[in-house]
DNA sequence: TGATTGTTGGAACGATCGGTCCATGATGTC
DNA sequence: GACATCATGGACCGATCGTTCCAACAATCA
């Protein structure tokens, strides 16, 4: 109530983060996300004109985090990094809301104003791009044969890693992911007796 | 307007896929889904209680037409059924909604009640049933090695699978669906050398 | 201190939501 | 032909939706 906003931004787009990951975007109301940031509707609309341009907002940040977080297992070999990703999206098991926002906000596409689709395919595109950088860094390092289909790799890896987000939700164990992760590395092919 | 019902379940059912495919099962609107079914509001609550009751049915409908495309490739050998089945998700590219409704529910499973989860995981558990049936015979028939991972075999396919549908909306071609299925078979030890 | 600035809480808007209800009217049975 | 049956169309319900608006208020600057 004063001149100046009363709100850290970082924390109300985690909050809203989370609504829309449990949610979606269709189903995630203002209340809802009023309650979860703790802003008031007025500032809330001020700030972010409405529920889509907050929706854009969150998925942008969020695709950042993402990057971030994919950014963390950097080191080592190509094949080596690509399975620390993967891993990296194993939901810690603790009180996080499982699913990966941005392939949720895919499946919602038909739903989606045109810049909430485009910040969908944006946030997919980027994260597909990592993966297949790494391909591309395999490639190099002679890990990979030099005619390796960049591109349907990064599309089977970016599955991959959106199934590891998404099927805690369908049941599976932190196990059974690993072990699906393992599977999911033969299609790289190994290392060994090159 | 008379003593018997005056609509096709069959494909009452068909319409109101299209709709929770396109919509989800929150967005879907009564509205929505008379207006695709043709039904009143009266004859959907009389035949499926409430939403909830319809979806359900919907659901179980989806899973039993899914199962059968399935089963549409059932010869060859382990590996040419496993590839098949794969493609056989490949969206047509015509006017069908792009995405499988299983793997929409998924995701959507915060949002549904008990029943609707229960559904959507029966769902998805008869699809890896399937495909665990798949990688079984391949291990029986000397296709795989026999301390093939199964479960994890079956995950990793089952997220291949809800790739294929769902990636079109993420603005993946057809040709480059078809490649990522080559990259995901690479998991399947080439059936050559043996 | 007084005027200005700009955020804030909360009331209110029309639209739409899922769901209920009843009068209507065609059908099948006697 | 009179009756009972039952799906049907459409009006209607309270609740909630996204959004707008305004009075109240603290902070800033003169």
């Amino acid at each position: 109530m004063s001149g100046r906003p009363q709100f850290d931004e970082s924390i109300v787009i985690a909050a809203a983060i989370d609504v829309f990951k449990q949610r979606g975007f269709a189903a995630a109301s203002i209340s809802d996300l009023t309650e979860a940031t703790g802003l008031s509707r007025s500032s809330l609309y001020q700030r972010f004109g409405d529920k889509d341009g907050l929706f854009r907002e969150v998925l942008a940040a969020y695709t950042e985090r993402v990057l971030q977080r994919m950014n963390s297992a950097q080191s080592g070999t190509a094949r080596g990094r690509m399975e620390a990703t993967l891993h990296a999206f194993i939901s810690d098991g603790s009180s996080k809301i499982a699913g990966c926002l941005i392939a949720r906000s895919c499946s919602e596409i038909p739903e989606l104003s045109d810049g909430g689709t485009a910040a969908a395919r944006k946030g997919a595109s980027i994260q597909r791009e990592f993966l297949a950088n790494i391909v591309r860094q395999g490639i190099a390092t002679g890990e990979l044969a030099k005619d390796t289909d960049v591109d349907a790799m990064a599309w089977h890896y970016l599955g991959v890693l959106q199934a590891v987000s998404n099927f805690p939700k369908a049941g599976a164990g932190e196990a059974v992911i690993k072990r699906m992760i393992d599977v999911a590395m033969l299609a790289w092919p190994a290392p060994a007796t090159n």
